[in-house]
DNA sequence: TCTTTATCTTACAGTTTTGTAATATTCCCC
DNA sequence: GGGGAATATTACAAAACTGTAAGATAAAGA
């Protein structure tokens, strides 16, 4: 379930938009006073911001100047503007995508779906069976244990988890991991290969790689 | 310069495009033939796909469809239906905006800039002086050379990256380090920050790393 | 079924990585 | 300017990483 931060100040509009969130599935949270600052967004942490761009106070593009110096969070902006020129502005601050009041309410869950889909495209790369892969860190985690592979390991998951259920094939690895400048024995893939495969098997993910043979690997 | 990619059939829309987008600053590419395949697109390696939504044979909601499962290129569809609904929807596809004909060229550019910018600011974070970070293989390049970082460097570099010319505390990289589960000497994270150093220096990166004593490191 | 070829496993040794300790240097604060 | 704490450097040894080789399996094709 995602999280969604309302930054506006009109208290109507957000009892609105709070009932429509939430009858469709969100968790939502709120600004608290009559003051929106960077810090309470980041401390609710949400995986969307809906924010009114005109807010008492400081305005939402000075806010989203600033959220934008720290996090990467999606935006949509809510704007009252008649002009298209000044909701594309608004855009090229930091937003992700902006509606204008009136708003309709399909159409705004269908922009907020809209946007979390093309975030966890980009994101969603990085799990693979619910856990969380650290490239920085060369970590595999569940949350409760930690899989510590080496650079190797680390390049191989990673070309395979890129195409997760397509076939790689070796000399795709290959290239990967030695940048075929120098040549080594064939076998060094294979052998990186079947020590992948041990600590996954450790981990709890069996068979995560399968071979086909004359073609390549697949991650499962 | 970015590269834009046209995938459009009406030869009078595809050379006002062009020249537009030329005029702009930017490099063009778009469809030889009257079949537009998503080969043509991922050929081109654009950083951006202007396509429309009507285009003969396939429509462009199934390229879209199909170019999302090997690519995250950004895409901006054109398209000519009145309701707001059918543009959304055809978002959730994995656009990432939309705009109606007849286009206002201004507005056109400044959605161009919008989604080049947005996407740039996700994928900006990995690089460092224009170096690429390439964190699954643990390794900074400059075209030209690559410089091969331990894991234990990379931990350190980035979360300096994230913050760049911002502190970290010593206490913050350890805990990124080791997480503070098993205590060690406070000296080893010196130790590695000293080999970091000496690794940047070497690969033409002098003091990159600044010491800030009692509050920690800034990467400059 | 038999042969051939691709892939796998295991053990080993060279190399790299990494924490420790001892010593040196830097910089804050009085 | 000097004492003292914070940070740097260096050398060393233990641990981890990784390529090689030799032999073991497994799958495809005849």
């Amino acid at each position: 379930m995602s999280k969604i931060f309302i930054a506006e100040d009109d208290t109507a509009i957000l009892s609105g938009l709070k009932e429509l969130l939430v009858n469709a599935g969100y968790e939502v949270a709120c600004i608290t006073d009559f003051s929106i600052s960077v810090k309470q967004i980041l401390d609710a942490d949400p995986d969307l911001v809906l924010m009114d761009i005109n807010l008492p106070g400081m305005n939402g593009e000075q806010i989203l100047q600033e959220l934008r110096r720290t996090s990467n969070v999606p935006v949509i902006m809510v704007t009252s503007r008649a002009s298209e020129t000044d909701e594309v502005i608004s855009m090229s601050y930091g937003a992700d995508d902006y509606i204008t009041k009136p708003y309709n309410p399909t159409i705004l869950l269908l922009r907020i779906s809209a946007v979390l889909k093309r975030f966890s495209r980009v994101e969603e790369k990085n799990s693979y069976r619910g856990m969380q892969l650290n490239t920085a860190r060369g970590t595999i985690s569940d949350g409760d244990h930690e899989l510590v592979l080496t650079k190797n390991e680390m390049i191989i998951f990673g070309q395979l988890l890129e195409k997760q259920g397509e076939i790689v094939t070796r000399d795709e690895l290959m290239t990967a991991l030695w940048d075929n400048d120098e040549y080594l024995n064939d076998n060094a893939l294979t052998v990186n290969i079947s020590r992948l495969r041990a600590k996954l098997d450790e981990f709890g993910c069996d068979n995560a790689i399968e071979t086909r043979k004359k073609q390549g690997y697949v991650l499962i």
